[in-house]
Parts: C-alpha cells; structure tokens; sequence
DNA sequence: TCTCATCATATGATCGATCATAGGGTGTTT
DNA sequence: AAACACCCTATGATCGATCATATGATGAGA
C-alpha cells in the first residue's frame, strides 16, 4: 500500500504533452520550447526535459542538439514501417499466448457501440483495445512493452485526425478475427498480420 | 559539413554507462547514484539523469520514484521474452528485404578468426554485426530501432560474461542462415526465428 | 543592391543550490 | 527487551541562474 506516492512531476508532463498531441494542440512539426512549456505548466525547465527525452525515446518526438524537439512528422511510408513492425508484434504474440475471447468481443461491442453514438474517441480506444488484449495476453512483457513503444493510441489518434481516416468499418473488421481466435484457427497469426497491415495507408 | 557540434554531454555519459555495463564495471542489481557518478565525470547532476532516463527507456535499467536507478538484473525468463521479440522482429525483417549474403559471410568469417584468437568481444561484435545486417538490409528503420532497443549489444555481453556462455560454436551456426539467404529460401525466416530461439537460455 | 561580418535575441545545455523523501540509527517509554 | 517516535543523513526531485549555440536582424563595404 503507498497511496500517497504522487507520480513524479516528469510524468505528469509528459502527459500533458500526450495529451496534447491527441487532442491535436500540438500537430507533426510543431516545436516545443522547453521554457514557455515550463512557464506555463509552473514548473522548471528540467522535468520538461525529462519528459522530453522520455517521448524522443517513444519517437513521438524528435529533437536535434541546441535545436530544440518539434512533433515528429511522418509521412504514409513511415506509417507504414510502423504497421509492419507492429503486425510482425501482434502475429508473434499469438504464438506465445490467446487472448480472452470475452474480452475481445466486448471491446468489438464497445467499438460498434461508439460508432453508432459518433465518438471518434471511443472508436480508437477500443481498438487500440482489442489490439492491446492480444498481445498482453501474450504474457511476455517485453513484448507488450515494445508494442506500447510504438506510441499506437497516439498515433492512431493523429492519422485520424490528420488523415481524416474513417474507423466505421473497423468494428466488423474484427469480428472474424475473433471467430477464429474462438475455435483457435492456427491461421489466425497470419490473418492478425494481414488485418493489421490492412491499416497503413 | 558539421565537423564542430559535439555530442550533449548526455549521449557521453550515457555511453560511459552502457561501456561500464559491458565492462562489468556495474553488475546486474548495482545502485547508480546521480550525485557521484556527476562528481566522477566531473558534470552536474541533470545530465546524468537525463542519461538514465534514456537508459531506463532502453530497458537497461530500473528506477522507482525517490529511490534511483539500478543496473537491471534478469532472470533466465525475461532473457526469454526478450529473445522470442527478438526472433520474431527478425523473421519480419526477412519478409521486408534481404541482407547482402556478402556482408554475412564477412561476419561469420570475423567470428571465427575471433574465436580462433580467443577474443569473446570480437565474437560478440561480429555476432551481433551479422543479425544487424538483417535487420538493417529490412530497409524499414522502426524495425531497426526497435531491435536496437531492446539492448541487444550489452545484453549478450552481458550474459556471456554472468552466465560464462561459450559463444564458439556460434559461428558455425550461422552458416546454413547464410546459405539459406544465398539461395533465397522461403523458409529462411523461420530457420532464423528458430535460431535466434535457439539462443535463450 | 548584394554580400558578409557583427551583433542581439531566443533558446537549449548545463550548473550549483535547495526542497522533499526514504532508510537507518538512537533514545525513550512500557 | 520490544515498540515506537524522533531525528539524521544520503539521495532523488526540482528549481533558478548561467553558459553556449543557433537564428535572424542590422548595417558597413563593395
């Protein structure tokens, strides 16, 4: 038990700043001046430095020395990078450990749920849902970790919003995947991999 | 041209760290205090927090809030998990685009004159250099960073020298790898999955 | 006007000092 | 002796200030 423990003041910016790339106050190739972010969160420059490198590492940002960081831009070809590092991700996760299938078909539920009340929001947080059940059922932590690294919510967030990408069609997208995690097609790495490259543009 | 503009100081005490790792300088559990490592390296103590924080993104090592930073110890089991990421970002890199047979056989013929000479560093350098031409010939750059990041380098050095592994007969090992490049077999990305696999403990 | 050197400003990088917390030691009370 | 409260030290977290670099503005000279 520790329910004091306030999250170190690092943290909190860097949720802010999360945040802030989500909601689109920061859009790719923004700068981010260390002092004004400082002077308006009311703290120093320091932690925002710490936050700072913390989403460098994430590659949501990118900062060149006495340049300064700025909202990392990206292009389809990089989307697509990504999609293929996570696809190669999710297929391996499958191999190691299956999902909950309750699980899975309430986060399709949600999705179809948050489309018919036109939430954008819930949509992404439920596919990013889905995705996420598959590999922290994986059981293997690295894994999990790396796929997190990617910076999936966030990004799915910005392309679209950006890309003014319609996620409509995902919910039903999922269901076969789900039909064949049920009845454990062995296939169903392959068919996670192709749905998920499915998704770059 | 920029032959001036030197490194921040933190990418430097970030390398003193990692060398130091590699070195056994600092073993698997070691506290790494921020106030004297800064006095040793004559610095202050901002830098050397944003290098741990890097670190610390790298997976090299542990921090809990007010309570620093240590080298992180592991387990035969999360040597696992790592490697099984490992095998499976490997075997996407095969599907993206193949490495120059050339270059594999340079590295297999280096493991071995290493061998011959007794150098585990040079094993373990050529060893490493021969899957980073892998994933680096995959052409996509996420996958080559993801890989860099789960801290291949340190990691098998810092295993060989714990666990008193004997990397010789790896060298060998990589041979039916390279022919399987040479001829383009389909399979290759599985006999590398299976490699890679082959080395978890 | 064009070119280039100089300088001014903004800002990142680093520093030294202070605040806050964790852990251990010590003495007091029972 | 055991339990507990208190304090002390080491150290992480944060701050405010300074140093160093980059970028754009200014103006002299051709």
């Amino acid at each position: 038990m520790e329910p004091v423990a306030r999250p170190p003041l690092r943290d909190e910016i860097r949720d802010v700043l999360v945040e802030g790339m989500i909601s689109g106050r920061w859009g790719p190739g923004d700068r981010i001046v260390e002092r004004r972010l400082a002077a308006e969160l009311q703290v120093s420059q320091a932690p925002v430095r710490e936050a700072l490198r913390e989403l460098e590492a994430l590659r949501l940002i990118e900062s060149a020395p006495n340049k300064g960081a700025r909202v990392r831009g990206f292009t389809p070809a990089d989307l697509r990078e990504v999609y293929q590092v996570r696809a190669g991700l999710e297929e391996t996760a499958t191999r190691l450990g299956g999902p909950s299938v309750p699980a899975l078909r309430a986060h399709v539920a949600r999705m179809h749920e948050a489309a018919a009340a036109g939430s954008l929001d819930g949509q992404v947080r439920h596919l990013v849902g889905f995705h996420r059940e598959i590999v922290t059922a994986s059981g293997n932590a690295v894994l999990a970790s790396v796929w997190e690294s990617l910076g999936i919510e966030v990004w799915t967030h910005v392309s679209i919003r950006l890309f003014r990408m319609r996620p409509h069609e995902n919910a039903a997208d999922h269901e076969p995947l789900v039909e064949a995690f049920d009845r454990g097609d062995p296939e169903v790495g392959r068919l996670l991999r192709d749905h998920v490259l499915g998704y770059a543009p």
